[in-house]
Formats: structure tokens, sequence, C-alpha cells
DNA sequence: ATCGGTATCGATAACGTTTTCGAGTCGCTC
DNA sequence: GAGCGACTCGAAAACGTTATCGATACCGAT
């Protein structure tokens, strides 16, 4: 990797023995230069090692084919998104930029929020969010969510099957004969968690088993938090027999909670995630899932993006199927 | 997060009654400007949302106050460095971008490396880099390594005490009362990888051990390619009863290929990692490691450049230390 | 009144591109 | 040999900002 010295198009211009405008057009390989020409130009700038400046690009022509991805926080769920994400923009022409809100739970705020406007309003050409704050948006700048914020925003969006995964979650729990069975949610502004929680209530009612109001509780999405939900739930006199928990950060969370508290997953509580992050393969006892393909969605979020950008008409919503990935963190009612 | 319409300069000097001249000062604190032109220019620029272009900005005065920081792909140690520099940046004043060299162990080429130098050449002030390329910079662009390549490079670099984690790790094998003890040694264009190997010879030398040339191999830094040489170091009749992994992942490899070997970690065999990453304390057995700050590290390399940036003397190398922590990975030798 | 000094402000020239459009050249056709 | 397209090319005007520097206004002191 080298960080040249910024050599700009005059330099490559004159000893071209041409114009700018010329050194222009074989930049962007423009009609109407001279064959010889574009192959003497290409040369010169390949030995000079010049690289357009983006500030210049983007002022004059408001495009610098530089594409965001805008995440809350460095967690699980966006690291394998940006990896699927990553592995699409490669060879598309495209750079893809990544920023962080800069906190967890929380709006961004001042200076934080300003800038990242101003990032996305100038200098980049689209920008895939995975955070759940509402966005307004105008035509000129593309942005497509994933696992959006709650409420119709009209954004283009890639999600996972998240109710039909809840319910093939809360069959799963069932068919193990759990009737007690608790849900720790996410937080209330995501979409993805709300679409848990209902499938959760759906596959109950189906089975004709009430839900016991206070073994559903919200928990958010991170670690820390989940942690003092499922303390609470764990310490109710009658303790659920299965927890639903609403991704697998809190699983895992849950799970160290009980082996605190002196309970064994699975022998006396089942444990169940959504996600299927890797971590989930990897504790212990290996946490049984659900999972969707979340690489596959940075992807195609990508793809998505970069057809819009490209002023391709497109399907704007996109839904990945869930699967149910059975480790051993559930276990049968005795 | 809204994406606003674009107002310009102009737009915000008309709606007050000043000059552009004007707005800009007030946007950039310069000295005078009558406080109550301030306060009105500051009035116009809340209610219209103005936000500077960085295409503007960047092209006039060669500064964006953003920083990059690149790795080469989002793996656990970078997306632990990346929390680690996003908390520092928060408040800073500046803006962090990540950005990947899109590539696991091969250098970034053609139309991706290119674009690379010309973010970074364009848009950002400065970066601190975390894939082991060799990087040639002028002094107008500041650049921190981490964990940085093989060799004298000059740049500012943060660190941690590679060679004394590995004395410690062979250390502690040594006292478990292991002899024969492998290592998986990371790539070998990492600074890093081989000081962890040298800290493992020396550390062996001064216990009067021989090291066994076939136990100690190269096999990357990921889980898919250290998994090739475990297999190869347990599969020798004479295979060794402890293993120095060059880092977390590839021990976590290490383990796994244990499992299905029919080894039993850490009956049959002890295994030892380096760095600490989360995923290490997850894995079952949890593993037994050399922490590394990493989050610090990340933290450390943001202050450093900002410093720089900002035209601050500093020292230019930051060292930080390591130290073992004792998981359940490794046991005596019976 | 005149003057020097301080505030305050605005015209204006960059910064490095892209794009438009007119000018020049050349080879043809009639 | 005049006229006409088709090709090449370059001059110049943007794009939105920052920095310089001169203009103006106002103040108190002579």
């Amino acid at each position: 990797m080298v960080f040249p010295q910024r050599v700009k198009m005059s330099d490559v211009a004159r000893t071209a023995g041409v114009s700018v405008a010329t050194v222009s057009k074989v930049v962007n390989g423009r009609y109407g230069v001279a064959q010889a020409t574009v192959e003497r130009v290409q040369q010169v700038i390949h030995e000079l090692g010049y690289e357009a400046s983006l500030g210049a690009q983007s002022l004059r022509s408001h495009r610098t084919n530089v594409l965001g991805i805008l995440v809350a926080e460095f967690e699980p769920f966006s690291t394998e998104l940006l990896k699927g994400a990553s592995r699409e923009v490669a060879g598309s022409g495209y750079q893809l930029l990544a920023y962080s809100s800069g906190d967890g739970e929380g709006a961004a705020i001042g200076w934080e929020r300003r800038s990242l406007a101003r990032l996305s309003g100038t200098l980049i050409d689209g920008a895939v969010i995975v955070t759940p704050t509402v966005v307004e948006t105008n035509d000129s700048f593309h942005v497509v969510a994933v696992d959006p914020h709650t409420g119709p925003s009209g954004l283009p969006t890639v999600d996972s099957d998240n109710f039909a995964g809840a319910v093939l979650a809360t069959n799963y729990l069932l068919s193990l004969g759990h009737r007690r069975i608790g849900h720790i949610s996410g937080r209330a502004d995501l979409e993805s968690a709300r679409l848990r929680e209902a499938g959760f209530r759906r596959a109950m009612a189906d089975a004709g088993v009430p839900v016991d109001e206070r073994l559903v509780r919200v928990g958010g999405f991170r670690i820390e938090s989940a942690a003092g939900t499922a303390a609470e739930l764990l310490a109710l006199t009658d303790r659920p027999s299965a927890i639903f928990a609403g991704n697998d950060l809190s699983a895992i969370s849950t799970m160290d909670v009980a082996r605190d508290m002196g309970l064994s997953v699975p022998d006396d509580l089942s444990v169940i995630g959504f996600d299927n992050v890797p971590e989930s393969a990897l504790v212990n006892p290996p946490l049984t899932t659900i999972m969707q393909p979340i690489q596959r969605m940075g992807a195609e979020a990508l793809r998505l993006l970069i057809d819009l950008v490209a002023g391709a008409e497109r399907d704007t919503h996109i839904r990945l199927p869930t699967e149910l990935v059975i480790r051993s963190s559930c276990r049968p009612r005795h």
C-alpha cells in the first residue's frame, strides 16, 4: 500500500502533452479521444501514479463511487453483515466505507449526528444502514435498511423472516414439552424484535398454550442489558423451563446467568437464540438457535444498493428465510 | 438520522443577510465577526440544517477531520480494535471511517488498491492500518500501524509485547511439565508472528528444552488455514503434548481438530492461544491464552493518530503489556 | 475636524475535477 | 476546389468551500 504524493490531473496533462479535459475524458472512458492519445495518457497516469481527488470529483460531479454502511456498533451481527457486504462490493467498482453511529441503544446526538449526515450527504453515493433510527432521505441519495426500525419507513429493506423464525423456535420448544416458556425480546424500536415477539405469541396461541405475561420482557439485544432481564426471569418462583431469547447475545447472556444461579443448561433450563452468529456455535453448551443468513443479508443489501444507485428498478424488499439449527442448549422437559 | 436536502453556504448567507465569507468564519469559529452576527448565522444554520460539503472543504483546505482505519478483514481481532478506536474517537471532533482491504492473506490488487490509495490520499487526514502491508507515505498524511508488517518501516506503531507474551505462554506450558511443545505460527510477514515465535524459542532455550523443528509450523492466523497445520501436527506419531498457537483463532481451530481426532483437550492435549479475543472465553473448554489489550490498542492508536494529525510531537511507538489468562485448556502433563 | 486604530465585513481568488461547446483537421463527395 | 461530416481536442465555466486582504464604520484622542 502506498499513499502517493499527490499528483493532479494537470500534471498528467502537462507531461502527456494534452489538456486536462482530455485527461479527464480518458480517465472516465468518455468517447471522443483518439486511440493513440488514450494509450499515451494512460501510460503517463500509470507512471505518475495519478489518483483522482475524491473531493474535487464529488464537488464537481456529485458522484464518488463510494458506498457506506452505517452500523450502530460493531457487535457480532453487524460484523457478519459487514463481511457479507465487503465480499459483495469487491469487483463492483465501488468502495465500501463502514462507520459506526458510535453508540449502542441511544441515538447519535449533536456533533456525531451532524457529522454522519455530512458524510452521507457529501461523499458517498448511498448507504446501507443497520441501525434502528428513522431516516429521511431525498432521491439523490439512496439508502437500504437492514433489520429496520419499527414502522413503515418506505425504505428499501432486506431482512429475514423474523416472524416465521420465531414460530419455528417456539414450536421447537413446545415440541420438547415445554409449556412455561419465557421470551426476552429485543429493543422495542426494532422491527425484528417486534416480529419475533409476535411470532412467539402466535405459536403459543396456535398450540393453545397461554403466555404468562410475567415471562415476556424486553431485554435489549446486548449482552449486558439482557443479563438483568434473564436474572429476573429465573428468580421467579415458578420460573420458566425454557427461554426463547430475542437474539444469540441475550441467549448467551441468559446461559451465563443460569449457570451463575446454579442452574444447568439444558438440564434445568432450555435456551434457544436467534441469529446464529458464529459465537453461538462456540459457547458451552453450543446454542440451539434460529439461523438467519447474515452474511448473505449483507451481500443482498449491498447488491440492492448498487442497483439502486445505478438507477435500476428493483424489488424494494428482500426477505430471506430462517432455519432452525439444533445444537445442545435445549432438552425435553422432564 | 436524516439525510438532508443539500443546502449550501450561500443559502445560509442569503437568508442571514451576510456574505458566504462571514458564514465560513462562523462555521469555523474564526475571529473577526460580531457576536450578534455569530448568533444570527448559527440560528440560520440550525434552521436550514446546513452541513458543509466534505468535498468542497477537502478540496479547498486539505483537511476533512475524518480519520480512517484500514483492516485486512473483519475478524475478531480487528473488530475489537475497531471498538476501541470508535470509543476513542467519540467526542474528539473527528469522524472515523473503517474500510477493509478486502482480502485475507493477499495484498489488495489493481482497482482495489488504487481506490484505497485514493481514499486515503484525498478524503481522510490520516489512518491507522491493521494490515501487514508495507506503506509509503508522505508527511501531509499520517498513518500509524497496529501489529505492523515485518521489518523496519519507520512508522509510528502501537503493539503489545508479543515477545514477552510468548515467553509467558511457553513458560506456563513448561511449568505444567510439557516438553514436546508445538507452535503454530502466524503469517510470516507479520512482525507479531515473528516475535511470538522468537519468544517461544527463547523460553524453550532458557529452559534447556530443545525444540523439535517438525513441531513448529506456520499456520496463518485464520481459522481455516490453521486447521490443516494442526492436523499435521497431531497426526505425528510422537505428537506434542501441548501446542502454543499463534493466536486464539488458530488455537480454537486446533481444539476443533483435536476433538475430531478423538483427542481430549486438555486431557490429551494442552492448548494455549494468544490475543484473548472474546471468543476465547466462550469456547469449550474455555481457552487459556495470552491477553493483549486489544480495545486499548485501538484506542491508543487512534489517540496517537489524532495527536500526530494535530501536529504534536509524540512517542512514536507504544507497546502495551501482555498477560497470562488461565482458563481450562491446559493441564499438567500426566 | 482630523487622524490612527480596531472592529467587522465582503469580493475574490484559489482548490482539482467534469462538462459543454466551439474550433480546428482531415478525408470525402459532388 | 468548395462544402460537409466525422473526429479530435482544448478553453472555460462550473461545483462549494476557505483564506487573504482591502473597504468601511466607528471610536477616542489630538
